[in-house]
DNA sequence: CGCACTCTTGAAGGTGCTCAAGGGTTGTGG
DNA sequence: CCACAACCCTTGAGCACCTTCAAGAGTGCG
């Protein structure tokens, strides 16, 4: 089921503007400008789309975070993917009929979506456009590489100091930090009393600060020791 | 550093038999067949290519099996995927200049390389192939996500039982397991002994068989609950 | 036959999980 | 404005799973 909850009615969406698109040159812009798309707000409390349900639709982050996760047949929940804005994500719609997996916004989410088949259409026209979701989508493997390395070769706190390492691009810089614990150890394959620990230990010995949803990383060298040097 | 080690010279590479490639239908046949490509020979002492040098080629694998993987720092590996006959591999070079990743055979390998700058070109005169690309690049995206959800949400046992059923399609059949035990363990993020001793307990158990490099499952109805219902 | 390699099995230990309780913060309604 | 509930986070204690370390058995190969 999906559940847009726009805010009022839906609003069309430059495409064209946005950095993952700004690469396809001038010739294109014109035939982007004409591709139907719409915007869509959700809050914390909207569902994206679930597993299973019918993928109609690829979509473009404007603003906000999302997150993409499946669950065991045990109901334990596993981060895939944080979506950050100007990014892809829902692709699977130009593959299967469903969806692989679930989205939700982490707090708020401003998207822009293209139905599937105008978008297929689109790429028939100008196969400029799956070269560019072709290499976008490369990109997703290489990340999910290393997302597998993570998970299957390195301990609570090589995850969590890599993923602050990724998070805060910027250390001494106080950076929102949009995830809760819980989804914090989901997404590292932890549980949240195991991330809650290396968070307390790390404030005592003074490698972060956190204050009211900001973290910033004191010191960035040693949490890259941490990591094991890495990233 | 490659190291292709052919059988003598190289040989020429029919592309378009391969199921990979059949969908893309008449009209491109010849286009594929213009396409240079070599086959090359690989044995288990051989390297196909190492994370972090030149990604110069695409690989078809022909036939027998060959192992993606990345190293951590601490010089733990971790296998991303195993590819079998039929399926590509290493499209890094579309994206980067480097390889994200290391491949080896598993035991031998046959494959068919085409190189980057090749498709690229042929890509430009016929997007059917990057939307080809575009497709299995997905498919893999849909699988990395499901090996995310292994190694972060489930545990030995799940994870184990999961690969098994994957890897023998068919129970009550002889299966050639060409993975040592070493390299289930780096699969799984588990150790060589957990595998061991799991191994050992369903042979007690009767649930599956093994004899000289083979395996077969017994009682698939009950490995699938012990993989947690799924699959 | 002996060497190298893989696999098995045991015992001990640690990392991270489970279970449980308490503290802090936010939002809501009286 | 305060009381209270809901939620998230923290902290502790005990334990289970898996790893680590170690030794031995099985297998293949020169």
């Amino acid at each position: 089921m999906e559940s847009p909850h726009s805010n009022g009615a839906l609003k069309s969406c430059p495409i064209h503007e946005f950095p993952a698109f700004a690469a396809l040159g001038e010739k294109l812009t014109s035939a982007l400008k004409a591709v139907e798309s719409d915007t869509v707000e959700y809050t914390a409390a909207d569902t994206i789309y679930t597993a299973g349900v019918n993928a109609q639709h690829i979509y473009l982050l404007r603003e906000g975070h999302v997150k993409l996760f499946k669950t065991t047949p045990a109901g334990k929940d596993q981060i895939i993917r944080i979506v950050k804005a100007g990014e892809i994500f829902g692709f699977d719609g130009l593959v299967d009929i469903r969806y692989n997996h679930s989205a939700l916004p982490l707090k708020q989410a401003s998207v822009c979506r293209i139905a599937v088949e105008k978008l297929a259409a689109l790429g028939e026209r100008r196969p400029e456009v799956e070269r560019l979701i072709m290499v976008r989508c490369i990109k997703e493997l290489q990340h999910a590489d290393e997302r597998l390395l993570e998970l299957g070769a390195k301990r609570s706190g090589e995850r969590l100091a890599s993923f602050l390492l990724a998070w805060c691009c910027d250390a001494q810089t106080w950076t929102p930090l949009v995830l809760s614990r819980l989804e914090i150890a989901q997404l590292l394959g932890l549980t949240i009393e195991t991330v809650s620990r290396l968070f307390a230990q790390w404030k005592r010995d003074g490698l972060v600060q956190e204050k009211r949803q900001a973290i910033q990383i004191m010191d960035r060298k040693q949490m890259v020791t941490v990591a094991g040097s890495h990233c």
